[in-house]
DNA sequence: CATAACGGGCGC
DNA sequence: ATAGGCGCCCGTTATG
């Protein structure tokens, strides 16, 4: 039955006895009639799904309507809604989850034990002590690794097939162990010969680090290895509870499915915590095997994670446990310039634009369609967008407004994203900084920053991406420096590598920049004419080749070029053949990754460490089958970009392990400070020495070697993050008695 | 009121 | 057959 108005009548008695008659016929209608009625409703795919469930439920006479929902106050039998099938849903999820909990107690397996004495406790951390490899896992009061606490530890003994959840206090059930009972796995987790399996190690380890003990014998993280394994997991597919499922076929209940999304591990009843907790090591260990079988099938990359990506992780426990110290006078004051700044600027904005605005209250400037008419009106001439490089920056000169407007928003970015926001993101246990680092938290193997795989935490955030004006807040603890090393020119030494091309293996062994020494070639002039300029800046010359060189690694079009080069797409097209002609190993290499992904739909970086998995590659379009096209573009585009840039990455953190055990072995206040991609940070005391820094140069040219091309590195020191100078500059200040 | 998608902008 | 690669985060807009 559709509930059609008739909008056809003028009557309001007919209508109001119309629609009196349908709500008596609905009243009266048998269950199955509403059910036809609801279902010929408009439905969005999830109410659907929802009332299937329902339906179904209902017709096996496992729930049934609330009595007090079948008649009206008055007493009149009332219709069944599709409001109140929805209220019946959520019933149906409690039952179930009822259901669930009851029967994974019930089921609970005869080798899974609740430990709830420190005296077995110690026989079991004595058997665990005899076993080659063991899954560990912690539970916690939150995600705060600094401020949080245990609240158990759950073990998977696999060779004696044994699974142990341990509750320790703030857990409520009074059988729980008291808090320093942990010291009782002190032996155990910092033993070096049981090696450990974790998911998400960073986590556990620093959660460990929290309560004082230092986790030793790391040897496998499930999460981590899953994205070598598979770089391409669909968008939260790395928890364990998704992989369990997909391939271990377990079933698995998230514990928000379970417990509802506000519930805390340390109340929730131990028999089901038990099953829970020790479940999970269950299953990592489970997991671990499957992905050991099948990454012993790619020895190059199975070395690679053990030797590389696993001994990587302490190693950013340690960075991210460091964290950082802001200059909040600094920041408070440079960000009511700027707040002032941007007032100033909005309200001249307002003013100037306000009256071409058409729309009701004041025009807001942040919103591109009530702005982009009324900037239209103003200047006379219609936008077709807002986009700032495209379209606002090649107007700026001849419109004041649009110079405004794009000074506006620098500040409104500047001050929103980074200025104000970064002091509120202080931590309350240790009162520093900290960021988080994520290891796979990119396809290609660099790391992603800020954003934590598993559940976000509200004071992390990108160090990657501070503009220069931020970067300023960060500043070297009293007594200390920040030493900034990055590798030269990396990916075009890289490429230089990857592709044997000569002439640039000849600039980096002659000590040569790559770009100038190009440059020279094709225009035949000297090379230190079109290095730099005699006021040491960049030649155009120099900055042409950069552009057209990097353009070609990475795939840009000639129109893209051409934007960039502000010429036209034809002139960009010869830039990009007449280099061909001068890098024909390049150039024949970016063709060969090309045919190689089209053919394996994958591609290699360096040797077969890694993966990039590009299905799309081996797509093959029909004539006029834009979309295939554009995907298999995109693959073309990657490949290169994704051995390069992964290939690097790889020399990063190799580096990046050295550079810990040097500062390890320094001792005396040296850190890993942070990392950016290209770019190792160290946080050092003031008095280092040049010695040091030798050491720093020898970590970062000889840990990981691009075959026989030379790797290269710049060293800055900094008071203030951004702010540097050169070490001859440091020493010589420090000679004249400038530095303390 | 919460979530997702998207444009835009910062880094390498 | 016009989008250079890899990220994270902001504000707006659309959606339920």
């Amino acid at each position: 039955m559709n509930l059609k108005l008739s909008l056809t009548t003028d009557s309001n008695a007919t209508e109001r006895a119309r629609q009196a008659n349908e709500r008596r016929k609905m009243a009266s209608e048998s269950l199955a009639d509403a059910w036809r009625r609801i279902f010929a409703m408009k439905l969005t795919e999830s109410d659907r799904q929802k009332l299937t469930e329902v339906k179904e439920a209902m017709d096996a006479g496992l729930i049934g309507r609330n009595p007090q929902d079948c008649v009206t106050k008055s007493g009149r039998p009332k219709a069944f809604s599709k409001a109140e099938a929805l209220r019946l849903w959520q019933d149906l999820q409690e039952r179930k989850r009822e259901e669930t909990l009851r029967r994974m107690v019930e089921e609970t397996p005869s080798n899974y034990e609740l430990v709830t004495s420190s005296e077995r406790l110690l026989e079991v951390v004595k058997a665990a002590l005899t076993e080659p490899i063991i899954a560990v896992d912690t539970e916690t009061t939150g995600i705060d690794v600094y401020t949080d606490v245990i609240v158990g530890v759950s073990l998977t003994l696999p060779e004696q097939d044994r699974h142990y959840y341990i509750p320790f206090k703030p857990t409520i059930d009074e059988r729980a162990l008291p808090s320093e009972s942990l010291e009782i796995l002190r032996p155990l987790i910092e033993s070096d010969e049981v090696k450990k399996i974790f998911h998400n190690a960073i986590f556990d380890i620093a959660m460990f680090k929290r309560h004082g003990i230092k986790l030793n014998g790391l040897a496998w993280d499930t999460m981590t290895a899953m994205h070598l394994l598979n770089e391409n997991e669909p968008k939260g597919g790395y928890k364990l509870k998704k992989l369990a499922p997909k391939y271990l076929k377990v079933e698995s209940d998230t514990f928000d499915e379970l417990f509802g999304d506000d519930a805390k591990f340390s109340e929730i009843p131990l028999d089901i915590a038990l099953v829970y907790a020790a479940k999970d090591t269950h299953l990592t260990y489970r997991l671990y095997k499957f992905q050991r079988y099948h990454m012993s099938k790619m020895p190059e990359m199975m070395r690679y994670y053990e030797t590389v990506e696993v001994p990587l992780l302490p190693v950013i426990v340690e960075l991210e446990a460091n964290g950082y110290i802001l200059d909040l006078d600094f920041a408070k004051e440079y960000g009511e310039k700027l707040r002032k700044e941007a007032e100033q600027l909005h309200k001249e904005l307002i003013a100037e634009l306000s009256p071409y605005y058409d729309g009701d209250g004041e025009l807001n400037i942040n919103s591109p369609q009530q702005l982009r008419p009324t900037l239209s009106k103003a200047i006379g001439r219609e936008l077709p967008n807002l986009d700032a490089k495209k379209t606002l920056k090649p107007l700026r000169k001849e419109f004041p407004i649009i110079e405004k407007l794009l000074e506006y928003k620098r500040i409104i970015k500047l001050s929103s994203t980074y200025i104000d926001s970064l002091p509120q993101k202080q931590n309350p246990t240790t009162k520093r900084w900290h960021s988080r680092f994520n290891p796979m938290g990119t396809v290609t193997g660099r790391f992603s920053s800020g954003k934590d795989e598993e559940v976000g935490n509200d004071n992390q955030f990108n160090v990657q991406n501070q503009p220069k004006e931020a970067r300023r807040m960060f500043v070297a603890p009293p007594g200390k420096v920040i030493i900034g090393a990055d590798f030269k020119a990396q990916e075009i030494r890289c490429v230089a590598y990857l592709s044997g091309e000569q002439v640039l293996i000849d600039a980096f062994n002659k000590g040569k920049d790559p770009y100038a020494w190009v440059a020279s070639m094709y225009y035949k002039r000297p090379y230190h004419e079109v290095y730099k300029n005699p006021d040491g800046s960049d030649t155009p010359e120099r900055k042409l080749f950069k552009t057209v060189v990097l353009a070609y690694i990475y795939g840009t079009s000639k129109w893209g070029l051409a934007d960039q080069l502000g010429t036209t797409p034809d002139e960009a097209e010869k830039l990009m053949k007449d280099l061909s002609a001068e890098l024909p190993r390049l150039s024949e290499w970016v063709k060969e990754t090309q045919e190689f992904a089209a053919k394996h739909g994958f591609v290699w970086m360096d040797g077969k460490q890694r993966k990039r998995r590009l299905p799309d590659a081996k797509l093959k379009a029909r004539w006029g089958d834009k979309e295939t096209w554009k995907k298999i573009s995109r693959a073309k585009r990657q490949g290169p970009n994704a051995r390069v840039q992964g290939s690097s990455s790889i020399q990063t953190k190799v580096t990046m392990i050295e550079a810990a055990k040097m500062c390890e072995q320094k001792g005396n206040g040296w850190r890993l400070w942070g990392t950016v991609h290209d770019e190792l940070l160290f946080e050092a005391p003031e008095d280092f020495t040049r010695e040091d820094i030798y050491d720093i140069e020898r970590v970062m040219t000889e840990s990981y070697r691009f075959g026989e091309v030379p790797n290269g590195t710049d060293i800055e020191i900094m008071k203030r993050w951004g702010e540097g100078m050169t070490v001859d500059e440091w020493f010589a200040r420090k000679e004249k008695g400038l530095i303390a």
